[in-house]
DNA sequence: AACCATTCTGTAATCATTATAAATTAGGTA
DNA sequence: TACCTAATTTATAATGATTACAGAATGGTT
């Protein structure tokens, strides 16, 4: 993450107005790397600002998402969990505007950590996921809903 | 997904008995591919069988899953999204056991799709995901809690 | 046909998250 | 410095997915 003197300004230069809660929000997600929750996040600003509502670590967590200063880690389970009949070690290609899967059924060679990069971890499967714009997806009338991707507009058929 | 023959006699095996409710989920699941929700199995099935009701649905399938007979989509949301104060693409360490994240801030080559794989989807990007157990829930007072996950016992240090 | 443990069902409870609306306040202006 | 107003915070209610529960129904064996 960027340094709260960064951020600070970020949130300047987009109309948002720096409060109490969000500097203190800020500070401790600056050095971070637990991937805290919206609740963890609550719990360990709480004890600095012990009346900060609930609703405001939820608002902010969301404004900074939205400003890209911060990610929400990434999931298939957008509208609840997804099962899957194959249930054969495999890896999903997710379209991100209508949320279908498609199942891919090969190796990826290389797809594996060193012992240093496992830091200990005792490894049992890995999975990738590609995410990207389905067929279906790709029309002008599509693109309006996928909200929160980014893509290039010449890329994707336009006869109006 | 396994014939509807075999996995009838697989919840026989099991003890499970066999009612027209998971027949007709089986049956819709057989052939399915397309990762549905708990909804929308229950929608599908609920026209061949219009007074199923949404709870059955939610227990066979969560019965399914537990028999290895069908696969929840994996996240890494269990205690709600998680959010990451690292924006650069990345990759995970997950630990199934205690849900602790660790970014892996490197490329893996060769991970990418063919055209055909890819099946005209526009990529936008993609993520790895490595589960494991990490050295905190390595001890054999942790095993007990990581269920859902077979791990073999001698790998694991062994001390009383 | 009878039995009973299992299963199904509807309703209520739970948990994470968002909507709402009233009270408060950041930050620019006189 | 006092004021003004739109942005923000807050508590509460609403939502949506999922699970808990308890009573009614039933699969499969005797």
């Amino acid at each position: 993450m960027k340094s709260i003197d960064t951020l600070l300004s970020r949130l300047r230069q987009r109309g948002l107005r720096i409060t109490p809660q969000r500097r203190v929000i800020l500070e401790f997600l600056v050095n971070e790397e637990s991937h805290p929750t919206a609740e963890q996040v609550y719990q360990r600003v709480s004890s600095l600002m012990p009346d900060i509502s609930r609703t405001t670590v939820y608002n902010t967590l969301r404004e900074l998402s939205d400003l890209g200063e911060l990610a929400p880690v990434q999931d298939l389970s957008q509208d609840g969990r997804r099962y899957d009949t194959s249930t054969e070690p495999h890896h999903h290609l997710y379209c991100v505007a209508c949320h279908t899967i498609i199942d891919i059924h090969r190796d990826f060679e290389g797809m594996s950590l060193s012992p240093e990069e496992a830091s200990g971890y005792q490894i049992l499967s890995h999975q990738a996921t590609f995410y990207g714009i389905c067929p279906d997806c790709q029309s002008p009338a599509s693109v309006a809903t996928q909200a929160g991707w980014t893509v290039d507009p010449d890329a994707l058929n336009s006869e109006t």
